[in-house]
DNA sequence: TATTCATGTGAACAATTGATCATATGCGAT
DNA sequence: ATCGCATATGATCAATTGTTCACATGAATA
């Protein structure tokens, strides 16, 4: 008969009795790094906007300039600017430039697959 | 020699001359539909927050209960509780009472194949 | 049923974000 | 050089978000 709960009051946080302090210390030691976990966020947090989504479905089909994306989802050309520069960090989208025109396009296949597993998920329940 | 550019003026967003309107058009013909494009976006701004992606990453380990969480990622269990909610919202997470403690787990494959995807993407540049 | 503990909920507030406006840059043509 | 067009950038502001506090719920046990 063993008893997993312990009592535990570190920093101000959680003062109940009912923690496994085992799982606690297991879960941070195989716990991502800091780092990586901060980037792995970013990078779903940059997915996770309307617009920006928009854009990389679209960007799936064919390469398109910042003037087509604004039209098409209905923002200023400076908005889609600041959605693209965004994207172009994460190495999401990348551009091909033509005279004063930038073409942009998916830098990635990653991408393509994150969409769709999500959709995946999205639609089974 | 055919020209692309067409002058488009619509409602009051882009008043630029490079529109290849026929892609807006094909962009908007092949969109998400816009409630599914919003429920993707939701998704993944829901994995796009650094607690609630380690939270993820450590069900995927093991179940845990709202306590442990609390003490593992050092914020209240009152947040804990409130991201929990989220996340089993989307059905990202489910959970099991035994007695007056809540279990929760990943509810879905889904979610570690899109982490470990991003993580590719991520390590491969 | 009263009490205790684990968790859920709502209000409030600071911090972050996405859009816009104004302005700057960069390229091509005149 | 100068001008026009496509895009980028910086400042600003409204809207959204994550956290906390205070309190409510629900289960187990005395």
């Amino acid at each position: 008969m063993k008893k997993e709960n312990t009592f535990i009051m570190q920093g101000d946080h959680c003062r109940c009795r009912c923690i496994h302090q085992d799982r606690v210390d297991a879960a941070r030691e195989h716990a991502l790094d800091p780092r990586e976990n901060e980037n792995l966020a970013t990078l779903f947090k940059a997915m996770g906007d309307p617009n920006r989504l928009r854009i990389l479905w679209a960007l799936n089909r064919e390469e398109m300039c910042v003037c087509d994306l604004a039209q098409f989802i209905g923002v200023t050309e400076s908005a889609v600017s600041h959605q693209l520069r965004q994207l172009r960090q994460l190495h999401l989208v990348a551009n091909r430039r033509e005279g004063p025109v930038l073409y942009y396009r998916l830098d990635d296949d990653h991408v393509r697959a994150l969409i769709h597993l999500a959709l995946e998920h999205l639609r089974e329940e």
